[in-house]
DNA sequence: ACTAATTTTTTCATTCAGTGAAAAACTATT
DNA sequence: AATAGTTTTTCACTGAATGAAAAAATTAGT
C-alpha cells in the first residue's frame, strides 16, 4: 500500500525523531530487545534500525550484548543524572521533603510536569507495601492524581486546554473523564491552593498535593498520600504547604545567587 | 574557508551523531547552555543546531527555560532508570555493598567498564568528608584507579591494547604512566586476584578492589578506599572478596532463572 | 544432518530530508 | 540610536539517509 495513494503512513519523520524512538521502544517491561522487535515496536524497516541502533551504540546510548540484544546504554543513565531534575530539583527538595515525611509518617511525593503527564520525582515511603505502582521516573495522569491536578491547574491555559480536551482515562469509579468536571476541580484547587483526590487512580488512595512556585511560575507538586482511604489526610495540609514553601524560597533563592542553574 | 579545498573539517558524521553530539555538550559543568554556546562546544552550525535542539526538545531529550537556555530533559532521566546498569546492578549490589561497608567502615565503591574508562554506578561513604570528586556517574581513568585497573585486567586483550598504547594521564607521583609498568601491573592484578592502588589517582587515596565474574566474563568491580592513607586497607580483603562472589552469585542466578534482563 | 524459519548484515539506486549560508527578526547593552 | 550577540526563517543544493532486496549468519524444528 505504501506508494499507491494519499496521505503518507508515516508523516515522515525526521532522522533525529526517528532515532529517539528507537529509544523509545525500551521500557520498563522491554528492557531487552533485538533488532526486529525495534522495527516492530517503532514501525521502521528493519534494515533502517540496523543502521540507527548502531549509530546509538556507537554513542554509548544502546549497548548490545552477547546475543545481539540491546539494552539502554549507561552514557543515557550518565546523562540522566545531570538533568536539572536530578541534580538540582531532586537534590534541593530531598530535606524538605525527608522531614515532610517524618512529620506525617505517610508517603510523600514529589512531581513535575512533563509534556502531558506527571512524572515522579521523588517518593518516600515508611512503610514498605505499597509500591508496585509509581516508581520514581514513572509516568501519570495529570487529570486523575493530586500532583497532577496540581501541575494541570496552575499551567497555562493552553495546556490546560490541550489536557481537558484530550481523551481522559477511567482509572477508577472515581475517576473524573468529564471536561466540565475537571475543569471544575482545577478552579477548587485554585481556591483552595491544594488539591485533594480520593481514589481517582488507585482505588484506597488518597492524597493531597500543592503547588511549589518560583518565580511565579509552578516548578512542581509536593503530595502526601495515604493508601488505607484516611479521610483525615487533609490534616497534614499545614505540613505540607510549609515543605512547599520553604521548598519553594530555597529555590527562589538559589535561583537568584549564583545562577545555579 | 568552507567551499575552498582539501579535507572536510568535519568527517561528515551523520545525522544522529551530531544529534549526540548536541547532547554530549552538556556536562556537570555546562549543564544550561544557549544555541550560540552548543554550535560552539559541537562545531556544528547553529543552523543546524537550532533544527537538532529543536527536535530534541520535541523528544523530551531537552528542555527550554523561559531565556533560551537548553538543558538536558526528563526523558533523559527517566529513561537512564529503565538502564541496566541502574535498575540491575546497582539495585541487586546494594545489600552487599552495604554490608560491605558496614564491615569495613571504609568508603566502598561499585563501578563498571564502559567505552575505554571506568563509571563510578555506586559509591557508600560513612564519613561526609571526601565526596567532591568522583560522583556517582562519573568516569574515572582505567589506568590509575583500583577499580578501573581490575576491570581493564580481565578484558579481552583487545581492549587492553588500546588502553596500554593510549596516553596514560599523570594524576599524581604515583600513577603509572608507561605501558611496561602498566602491562605489569595488570599481570599482577591477575595473579593476585585483585588490585591495590595507593595515591595512582587521588593523592593519599587507598584502595583495593576485586572483580565480579558473571558467566566468566567481568561485569563490574567492586572497591574499597580510605583516604587516609591507611596501609592497611588490605585487611579488607577477605570482606571485599566476599562481597564480590555474593553479589556474582546472585546475578548468576538472576541470569539463570528468568532471564530477569 | 538437513531443511526451514528467523534474524542480522550488506548492497545500491533513488530521492528526499537535512544542510548551512545568508538574511531577517529579536534582545540586550552601551 | 546604534552595536553586538543572539534566535529564527528561508531556500537552493546536494549528499546523506533510505529501504527493498539479496546475502550471510544464526536458530529452530524434524
Amino acid at each position: 500500500m505504501s506508494t499507491t495513494s494519499s496521505t503518507p503512513p508515516t508523516p515522515s519523520k525526521s532522522v533525529t525523531a526517528r532515532a529517539l524512538s528507537v529509544l523509545g521502544a525500551f521500557s520498563a517491561v522491554t528492557p531487552r530487545l533485538n533488532l526486529s522487535q525495534i522495527s516492530r515496536a517503532t514501525g521502521l524497516p528493519v534494515a533502517t534500525v540496523f543502521r540507527l541502533a548502531g549509530e546509538l551504540e556507537d554513542g554509548g546510548f544502546l549497548q548490545r550484548d552477547g546475543s545481539n540484544f540491546y539494552s539502554l546504554g549507561i552514557k543515557l543513565w550518565e546523562m540522566g543524572l545531570l538533568t536539572p531534575v536530578h541534580g538540582r530539583l531532586r537534590e534541593i527538595a530531598m530535606p524538605f521533603l525527608l522531614n515532610l515525611q517524618y512529620r506525617t509518617r505517610e508517603t510523600v511525593q514529589l512531581a513535575v510536569l512533563d509534556g502531558l503527564d506527571a512524572v515522579y520525582v521523588e517518593k518516600l515511603t515508611s512503610e514498605v507495601s505499597v509500591p508496585i505502582q509509581s516508581r520514581i521516573g514513572s509516568r501519570i495522569p495529570l487529570h486523575a492524581t493530586a500532583v497532577g491536578q496540581v501541575l494541570l491547574a496552575y499551567s497555562d491555559s493552553g495546556l490546560i486546554d490541550q489536557v481537558v480536551d484530550s481523551p481522559l482515562t477511567k482509572y477508577t469509579e472515581e475517576t473524573i473523564t468529564s471536561k466540565r468536571t475537571l475543569l471544575r476541580e482545577l478552579s477548587n484547587v485554585r481556591d483552595r491552593g491544594y488539591a485533594y483526590s480520593a481514589s481517582e487512580y488507585l482505588p484506597g488512595a488518597v492524597a493531597i498535593a500543592a503547588p511549589v512556585f518560583v518565580g511565579g511560575k509552578i516548578e512542581a507538586a509536593c503530595g502526601v498520600v495515604n493508601y488505607d482511604n484516611r479521610a483525615d489526610i487533609e490534616e497534614c495540609y499545614s505540613s505540607l504547604q510549609e515543605a512547599c514553601t520553604g521548598f519553594a524560597a530555597r529555590l527562589e533563592e538559589l535561583k537568584k545567587s549564583g545562577q545555579s542553574y
